[in-house]
DNA sequence: TTGTAATAGTTGTTTTTGTAACTAACAAGC
DNA sequence: GCTTGTTAGTTACAAAAACAACTATTACAA
């Protein structure tokens, strides 16, 4: 690419900013809507979905979340009864959260939501390309050590 | 893909936000310590910079920004002498805004920094993978109208 | 005209987020 | 046992974003 060329349009963060707004828009409004969750909340809800029982650092660990996000989203979790939370006996610093019924009822619903969102996301691109998308961004993401944003 | 295998880390909004957060860190920095701005300051110095004398709904339509984003992003920019801000005489309600000679050398800097910092992240990438890679990220954002975030 | 609607941009208020300081519990060395 | 350092998680305060209501100006139609 000649030094003419770059602009913001070709800018990655940005276009990848562009593109994470725009294609998380209507999948909040399900979550917000439904549930009323925020971003933070659906993310625990759904790290709890789907590893199991988990304390707040090891959320926080893999989805790159600082820990007062974490630590208000399981509040706000914890007090619409989608999460417990429970003491750890060997070390009572740490909390143990896990999914009640009534979480694993909204991850399920949610679950579901996301994987037909994300099939009419990328129906347009062919079977390669979501790979070699998805691989990418997975790279990108890796690229970067862990800036608790 | 079936559906014991979808899962968080194969959901395209949710990749797309890490990546795009993970790969804005640095640059954010940038900007920030450089010339103290805001995320939505130096958007608006590059459409300035990329695009000359722009008014603020130019701006918002091309850059999928709430107004009220850009206005206040003008006023710190404006007080801060890198854009300058004329009213139509034509039609007394639009502002045309364009950059000082402080703001294009601002912008002239980032922009350079900006390049340099795309061929770090994409550097990986084979050139075929980057140009197929930015491709999908504008059509993911060009299928969502203009949610106005 | 004059009344209604539309557009450009701003301001006020409420939510969310970011940052830093804090408490509580544990660990390790002395 | 104590002191020092570390880790888990919370809380307080400041910065930023979202949302809604607002002013000013133009357009347009009865």
């Amino acid at each position: 690419m000649s030094d003419a060329d770059f602009d913001l349009t070709q800018f990655l963060p940005y276009l990848l900013n562009q593109a994470a707004e725009a294609s998380s828009l209507e999948f909040q409004k399900i979550y917000k809507d439904r549930y009323g969750m925020l971003r933070t909340e659906w993310r625990v809800l759904f790290h709890l979905g789907l590893y199991g029982r988990m304390t707040a650092s090891e959320i926080g660990a893999r989805a790159n979340m600082h820990k007062t996000k974490i630590s208000r989203a399981v509040q706000r979790l914890a007090e619409r009864r989608f999460v417990t939370r429970t003491r750890d006996d060997a070390d009572r610093r740490v909390e143990h959260l896990s999914l009640t019924a009534q979480g694993q009822a909204a991850y399920a619903d949610l679950h579901q939501v996301a994987q037909r969102y994300d099939g009419d996301l990328t129906a347009g691109l062919g079977p390669d390309d979501r790979v070699a998308l998805k691989k990418m961004l997975v790279a990108l993401s890796a690229k970067f050590p862990a800036g608790f944003t």
